[in-house]
RNA sequence: GGCGGUAUCGUCUAGGGGACUAGGACACGGCCCUCUCAAGGCUGGAACACGGGUUCGAAUCCCGUUACCGCUACCA
């Protein structure tokens, strides 16, 4: 059983960036240290350094951080460890769980070839086992190379998965690995185990595809007379075809929905929830939330599919839920891209952008589309959507008529707000006999308040946009209108 | 090939022998609300891979088959 203090970690190989697939099983153990008061780790294995990167490992962080995935200690690098690693492989020379292998890699691959070319699976025969101790140190002597091969006892190798229950493996499919190169350096299997046990880890929680990884490191906990942790093997993600999650889908990185303009705390959210259920039909979850309600025994089997417009949902839930100060802050450095300013000039008017961002976001599932309906509220010009003017300014007569009226009735009003210009424009359409038929006056407004056909209600575009701003659109439309007039088809 | 894993609507899932004419959510269609677009509400179509058992009774348990995925390196 796991103890009362669970240690977990997420270990990475820096060769990329933060998937979505890893950044899933970072949450999950994240989550299960959250939940039951224990600690989240982070190891980066950097012992491919032909593969691993210094910008890979930053790119790894940052993801994290991003989605608010705090590790509780300073983070291992493997690669810092080589010394262990080796040590343990003298131990287990040393105690006879494991031996030297004089074997060439040369040799291996042809024996291997050999092996399949007959139609057999090729399984290494141990013949380096077979020498006698002599023989082994007049070629220790002789400054002859050797890796060190673990020795794979009879019997079978099974443990109590904490998804998927009892695994079994028999030993007599798993062959004598390789636990350190000629070079001294260690195997994956190795390194890993090494690790695991340095840092008492007492859960490890991974990606499936380490299953068959498992019997081995099993093996490699009892040579070294280590306690075992529980394991938790987590599904991959797929891509909508089913297949792995691969760049052809996509997005894959993390940060990819960063700059998408989702949220992190949505992202976390529609992660949970793919591969996870808290039962009840709950589906949108705080943070908080989620620790609260994550249990373990809900943790999925199967493989599951990244369904983007999901996500998007996730989102727009959770622009709903957010505080006008979180979404500012996310919001921020999207709208100084977009050109609407520097970030100082935005925050002064703060007050003005949190109601202008109220009014966008219930019909934003991203914060790319908030900036983007942002454009007529922030920009001095606007640009006309040729479509909306063709369909909505039809009847130049009517809307001019309609903009001209909407300038006489909007100019006396001593107060601005949402009820003296809703009570103006009802006489507006009283006089234009449009009371029945409200789109035919709003319609052309709208259009020429924003230069687009869609928008929040009419008045509040007035009250946000405020007095002077909005009639100078209505002039700059009337304008426009004069000057396009000659146009008979 | 060998070994291992998985199998409920298109997708994410609820379900853990009778409460299942299988529930929810996304997506899709319809309706309502409505100045547009959203949001929201209501609503429709849509699934237990197949075959055998066990049982009075199976989506749920067992065994096969099939399909898909993973591993099978001196990669991680």
């Amino acid at each position: 059983m796991a103890p009362s203090v669970p240690r977990l970690r997420f270990a990475p190989s820096p060769t990329g960036y933060l998937h979505v697939g890893g950044a899933r099983t970072a949450l999950f153990n994240w989550l299960y240290a959250r939940k039951f008061g224990g600690q989240f780790l982070l190891r980066v294995e950097d012992t491919d350094k032909a593969r691993s990167t210094e910008e890979s490992t930053r790119a790894i962080f940052e993801g994290l951080q991003w989605l608010g995935l705090e590790w509780d200690e300073p983070v291992v690098h493997q690669g810092a460890n080589l010394e262990r690693h080796r040590a343990d492989a003298q131990r287990m020379l040393a105690n006879g769980t494991a031996y030297r292998c004089f074997c060439t890699q040369e040799e291996l691959a042809q024996r291997r070839a050999a092996a399949e070319a007959a139609g057999a699976a090729f399984k290494y025969d141990r013949r380096c086992d077979r020498l006698d101790r002599v023989e082994v140190e007049r070629r220790v002597a002789a400054g002859m190379p050797f890796t060190v091969r673990f020795r794979v006892p009879e019997g079978s190798t099974s443990w109590d998965d904490l998804v998927h229950g009892t695994i079994a493996f028999l030993n007599k499919d798993i062959e004598d690995f390789i636990v350190l190169r000629t070079d001294g350096t260690p195997i994956y299997n190795l390194a890993v185990v090494s690790d695991d046990i340095a840092m008492a880890i007492t859960v490890v929680m991974r990606g499936d595809d380490h299953i068959s990884n498992t019997p081995k490191q099993i093996q490699l906990y009892r040579a070294l007379g280590a306690e075992l942790p529980v394991f938790a093997h987590l599904p991959m993600i797929h891509g909508m075809d089913g297949k792995k999650l691969s760049k052809r889908h996509g997005a894959t990185a993390v940060g990819d929905y960063q700059h998408l303009g989702i949220l992190p705390s949505a992202m976390m959210n529609f992660l949970a929830l793919l591969g996870w259920a808290p039962g009840n039909d709950i589906e949108v979850m705080s943070r908080e939330q989620m620790i609260e309600l994550f249990d373990p025994s809900g943790l999925q089997k199967r493989a599951a599919i990244f369904d983007l417009k999901k996500l998007e949902w996730m989102n727009g839930q959770h622009l709903a839920l957010i505080s006008p100060d979180e979404l500012l802050q996310r919001a921020l450095p999207a709208l100084v891209a977009a050109g609407y300013g520097s970030a100082e000039e935005i925050m002064a008017r703060r007050e003005w952008v949190f109601s202008l961002l109220e009014l966008l976001k219930v019909r934003s599932r991203t914060i790319d589309e908030i900036v983007w309906q942002a454009a007529p509220y922030f920009n001095e010009q606007i640009e006309l959507d040729a479509e909306a003017v063709r369909k909505q300014w039809k009847d130049r007569a009517l809307t001019e008529a309609i903009l001209r009226g909407a300038l006489e009735v909007l100019s006396p009003l001593t107060e601005w707000n949402l009820t003296s210009t809703e009570a103006a424009l009802n006489q507006l359409a009283a006089r234009l006999d449009l009371v029945e038929k409200p789109g035919k006056l709003y319609q052309p407004l709208r259009v020429a308040l924003t230069g687009r056909a869609v928008s929040p209600g009419i008045f509040e575009v007035l009250v946000v946009l405020g007095r002077k701003r909005a009639q100078q659109r209505l002039e700059a439309a009337l304008l426009r209108l004069r000057q396009d007039e000659p146009t008979p088809d």
